[in-house]
DNA sequence: TATGAATGAGTCTTCATTCAT
DNA sequence: GATGAATGAAGACTCATTCAT
């Protein structure tokens, strides 16, 4: 993508929302082909007409569902970011800071280790443009997920909590990365490392 | 890169060493205008066109003296890591680990807000690829660094050393990170957030 | 093409069968036009981009169906070399070799008569490289064709049949190119003169 | 080159006589590694920075020498061409028109045999352009040579001296080249293979 | 709606040649 | 004279995107 182009700012939702099965099927057939191209070929091989012979659709069918590139790249962050719903919710039920802390340590720790290429080239993506704003992606999501555990009775006091937030993920994400990049899966001791590092950084200030 | 060409291994070492003046100085600006495209452009703008435009020479000068696109990359990363040598012999001369921790990350911090855009950017570039076997990156140098800490007489004891390292190294690039996104410049705060963190996580085993 | 190319062994078969009607024409209208720009301007001034402008069409569409420059002109030699097909099977059926090396040298001639200069240059292209291996050109057939004669009872008895074969098809075209290059067209003597060389040579040693 | 500079008509002759022995001297090292690199690099790797190179030149000194890269080309196959020379005169002694042929071939195996990748490429060279007006070649003196020994009172009688010399210098270098592709290096076979063909060819009319 | 043929701006890279030192 | 730094036109090739069928 050029400047110029980025600057154009193109619209990243789908550009018709799928209501036949088939054509939902299609989509997600689309999203998970660009998932693996990514993953295996990264972003040089991260083109649209691989995502469409993958995903064994024609190119002028991706751009029936995708506008751009772009779109469809953001429709996958969204894909997996999807996931991490589920923590939100089920931390409302916890009531303790360091269990909830605890249970979000593993979450990410799971979502991570499922895919850890596609999710460090999603982080990647993620930092890199114009997403953030208009995409609700992983990280977003993470955050809000920390600053509710930081609105706990019991939480650590912090001045800011959105920078808190902010840099609890940074520290969760990072760790998580560099195991991966070792192709380390004691997951327990990871956990236990993440935590240590997440509370020594919340108790310090 | 394609795939095909990354296997092909292309050399990374600079083509020709500049043995006039004349050139030396053109080496430079080509590196100096590098680092300036990367940072204003990001990955997307970071052409070799581009580069030598802004770096006032021709295109056939700047492949005079870089074989490729990622060797010129791979000079710019070497330059900015330079700085960080001063670290290290700095700290041969420091005993305690809490200072010398307190040392390194200070010297992170300085390195990573100078030009923050940039140091977010080669961190991404070396974690892509190649780099990381054929140069000697901020990342691995530092993560010696860290290493040479841990050595220390009064320094936590750690299970694995290198995981430690590679660990507090990706805590303190993040939490620098995460500040430079938010353009947050209260260097002390900041020192000790990570150093909390730091502390934290190698104090939790 | 470098070295280093020239070892990272390129693929020369076409990168994608035309399955619509318009896309046959197109690859048909390409390497007619590379033929055309070959005989005109010579290697020198066979370049992609004038054989799609030439061809009508865009280089992209070029690039769709061929891999790359080589894969081009491959693909001319094996169209050149198609016609040749038809002597082979008609010469399965004459028995006499003194008739069937007549038959042989009309259709040297005129293959060669044809379109002289591409016929010259496309023995140039075949002679410098790569392509011998991959692709059945016009002199692996000939040679082909010259062995089966040899082998027919009435033939000159050789020493060794492919050597005698190579040699025949070398003294055959290197003297239907001189007569080219004067630009004479008085088959019937330089068929003479050909068929005297051949039995000259193959009744010598 | 491109079409466009070929009609600009290029002077092919060198830019200044050296007249002091260290120039000549250097004009020879030019000459000899031009002749190096296309042995071992084909006309693709065949560019004069790499000339240069090999010589031990710098890039100014060659152009100081020779005023662009097809005057470097033409000094080479003049260069080549020279020891036929050797032969010419030596054939004026000789009555005989056989043993005339037979030493002609005698020289044009040894002059191919010593260097054949070289003189199949400067064979091409010539075929390819500009060169034999400008240029006395190795050819064109073959050629003359040929047409003298047809002068003599015993040799065979042809309508057009000139296109039989051609043809027969078409045949000896078809049949050598062949035989060099093939490395094979029985002198006295292969002198005798040639001389049948030229008999034969000479005799059929 | 689906297809896939076609497009062409954009990018990397080479290399003959010039010219200031 | 020699050097080698600098130039830039030219050429191979990619890929996001469009559009006729």
């Amino acid at each position: 993508m050029t400047l110029r182009k980025r600057l154009a700012t193109k619209s990243l939702t789908p550009r018709k929302s799928p209501r036949q099965t088939r054509a939902e099927g299609t989509v997600a057939a689309i999203v998970e082909a660009a998932a693996h191209i990514l993953e295996r070929r990264g972003f040089e091989g991260f083109n649209t007409n691989a995502v469409a012979e993958k995903a064994g659709v024609s190119i002028g069918s991706l751009y029936q569902y995708f506008p751009n590139k772009d779109a469809l790249l953001s429709a996958l962050i969204a894909r997996e970011a999807a996931p991490l719903l589920a923590v939100e919710k089920e931390l409302a039920g916890i009531a303790g800071s360091r269990a909830a802390f605890q249970r979000y340590v593993i979450a990410g720790i799971q979502y991570q280790m499922r895919r850890p290429q596609l999710a460090r080239l999603i982080d990647t993506a993620e930092k890199a443009d114009t997403f953030s704003d208009q995409v609700m992606g992983t990280v977003t999501r993470l955050r809000a997920v920390v600053e509710k555990i930081l609105d706990l009775k019991d939480a650590p006091i912090v001045l800011d909590k959105a920078v808190a937030a902010a840099d609890v993920v940074a520290i969760t994400r990072s760790l998580i990365d560099a195991a991966g990049e070792r192709d380390k899966t004691d997951v327990d001791r990871l956990r236990r490392r993440v935590e240590g590092a997440i509370w020594g950084y919340l108790t310090s200030g």
